[in-house]
DNA sequence: GATGAATGAGCCTTCATTCAT
DNA sequence: CATGAATGAAGGCTCATTCAT
């Protein structure tokens, strides 16, 4: 029967051995983890494979993690703290709009359609149905609170009379799409092995910046006109 | 002694049962194979449980489908078989491009955001890395075929001087991308388990609409003014 | 769709756990494949009886061997190297070239017809077709093998003026038949349970020196005569 | 666990149905059995193959034999019938006894080493293990039986006084032994996948011969000599 | 009587997890 | 603490046999 992660309750606490755990070999193991998890996905990684691409042994792996579920639950936890640094500097840096909008865009691409998030994207999605906890939480912490942040600034325009926005946070996933659109799904079901290149990124976002400020600009936006 | 017995390859030939095969037994398999692939995911599901869901015998699986994946296969383009009719008409029916568009927004989204391409996209993402084909032949019969039938669809109003679009298949993916926007990522990662509402398909749609055609609509569209 | 979903062939490496074999484990897993295989045959011998009677688990055999196949051939291979051992003593020992062959063939035949050798020969006759590679080198390792030193020896006495013979190796291996005349056809078919009696044993050897020595000895073997 | 034949007693001798057996249908039956089972062996043949190669359903299979053991007895029995026809035919035709025995002996070795004899042997030594009672009556009334001829045939040329022989039946078996040397092993071991050829088994036989002779062969034998 | 779809026990193999060293 | 040999439940798949048509 499925085994889901909120449905096992773990009966005994047992050999739950925090004391002296080695970061450094934490970090050993996350990082074997996350080669044998993104090129297997969740159910072909076994955890030989990543003890061995971990250089420890496969006992070593269950002191520092529960099981197969907490261990991958850690790696994708680190891997979003890890990411999400730089991608919102954009928004604040360049006091043109558009050009924020493209800078935050752009760079929002690069980090989704590259290789690690489309890793995590696919297994998250791939286990979401036996582990919802997974799912939401990936969700909430990640493109959700990704849209929000992006929602404030936008809300801040607003107020600034650049934009005229009924739900900042519709408008802010919107934008979020309209940066992607083309490239993020044949990316996800690997019908696209590639990133995809710089020049494709600058257009599909320069067309998104256009359609997002040709729908929610306001007359201020375009400029001091005499 | 030698690395490896290779068996002698089986010269009399394998029987694929194909004629015989009950048309309503088949779709009783391929019921139950998607009431248990649904729930559990593709490694998760086993052939047992997808024969105890079907009422049939594991032998009989094997009648009908070669193994695992071909009957997952044979699943998915049942689904995608019955699903993908109508949702089209919207395009032709309507005479006022932004009902059109409207109409044709909200049956897609009632679609791919209920429940079963839910699961069917979970799935297919889910086994992309090990299953390369398998993904890029749901991509390409799917999502791709569907912007490229939309795009043709704009092409045509371009021409009639409705719109203006440089690349009407990116403008066709970015407008299904808008419709979306809000409801099918937390779908997708299970953070949200209810198909969105009516209501707020009809919300989320009109703005993609008014977005899509503030960005590509042109004078004539908006109407004869005066 | 795709014919059939071909799984990416699996990036990571497969352990092959070689280090840290227990020498122990392994002769008790064998002992146990030895009897099971002995007493029903490749086919018939499941893994799940040799992991009881080798007082082990399932997935330890696996540990061991990678597959019922490797496990069989290892098994051959151990009880070759075990027995091949003596048997040849005899034909350098004894001055008088008519003791010399009855001991050799005797020792011949006390191995040939004793329960192992017989049961492997059944084994690897039931499966030669399947598997010729096996067979082809359980040919000639064994039998060949022996035929050819006996047949250096025979070439041996040609030279000293005792034997006239021109095709040594087929004299060699007509020896040998002649030996095992009566005795080895019903044990291989299990017409005769017992390995035959001492005194079988040495009747039919006496007779087989007899003629091999008829057939070809020369005068010089026959002694010095007046 | 194993199935043998005599351990199963077959509980209730059920649709036995011997009434109207088609005569020509059990023969196709045979004929595809026979194909199949050389092709694979016992284990390895699966009855829907036979089903398959003899062009019935396999449900007629079940209504000519009880089970697969016995319609592999019945398959060995009518073989066995057919071939042992006119090998024995050299032994009354020749006044000459070496033509005789060399004109026998060829006969034996292309039957015993042709496709079909060394299938059959492969098969029964085999399953011999498992199948007991298969295994002797196959020795008894196919090795045994002919040796025992032939040990007749001998027996009347020592009253000739052409032989000196002690056992005739120890004799015959030599004989037969000697015949094949070098040719019937790597055969049945699958070491030589063609039958011999013509010369060889000539050569082979007439060294057999020739050993017999002056093994057995009385000074009469020789010829009148002045 | 013949058919062949259906059965289900059983096989080989894998792998998350434990525990003696 | 770390190790890795051992476990055993479970998975995908096969095939001899049965039975409704």
């Amino acid at each position: 029967m499925t085994k889901s992660i909120e449905a096992k309750p773990r009966p005994v606490a047992r050999n739950r051995r925090v004391a002296g755990m080695d970061p450094d070999k934490r970090r050993q193991i996350l990082d074997g983890a996350h080669a044998v998890f993104n090129a297997q996905g969740f159910d072909a990684a076994s955890m030989s494979e990543i003890a061995a691409a971990a250089g420890v042994s496969k006992g070593t792996l269950y002191v520092y993690f529960a099981d197969k579920e907490h261990l991958f639950v850690a790696l994708i936890e680190r891997e979003r703290e890890a990411q999400k640094q730089g991608v919102y500097a954009a928004l604040s840096d360049d006091p043109d709009l558009g050009h924020a909008l493209a800078s935050f865009g752009e760079g929002l691409v690069r980090l989704l359609c590259g290789d690690f998030a489309i890793s995590a994207h696919r297994i998250v999605i791939g286990v979401a149905e036996r582990m919802p906890d997974l799912g939401r939480e990936f969700y909430e912490r990640g493109p959700k609170q990704g849209a929000h942040r992006l929602s404030q600034f936008l809300a801040d325009k607003v107020k600034q009379g650049l934009l005229q926005i009924d739900d900042p946070y519709l408008a802010a996933v919107q934008f979020i799409d309209l940066c992607q659109s083309t490239m993020l799904r044949p990316r996800l079901l690997n019908a696209q092995r590639e990133p995809p290149s710089e020049k494709e990124i600058r257009r599909v976002v320069a067309s998104a910046v256009a359609m997002f400020l040709a729908g929610y600009g306001t007359k201020a936006l375009r400029g001091p006109t005499p």
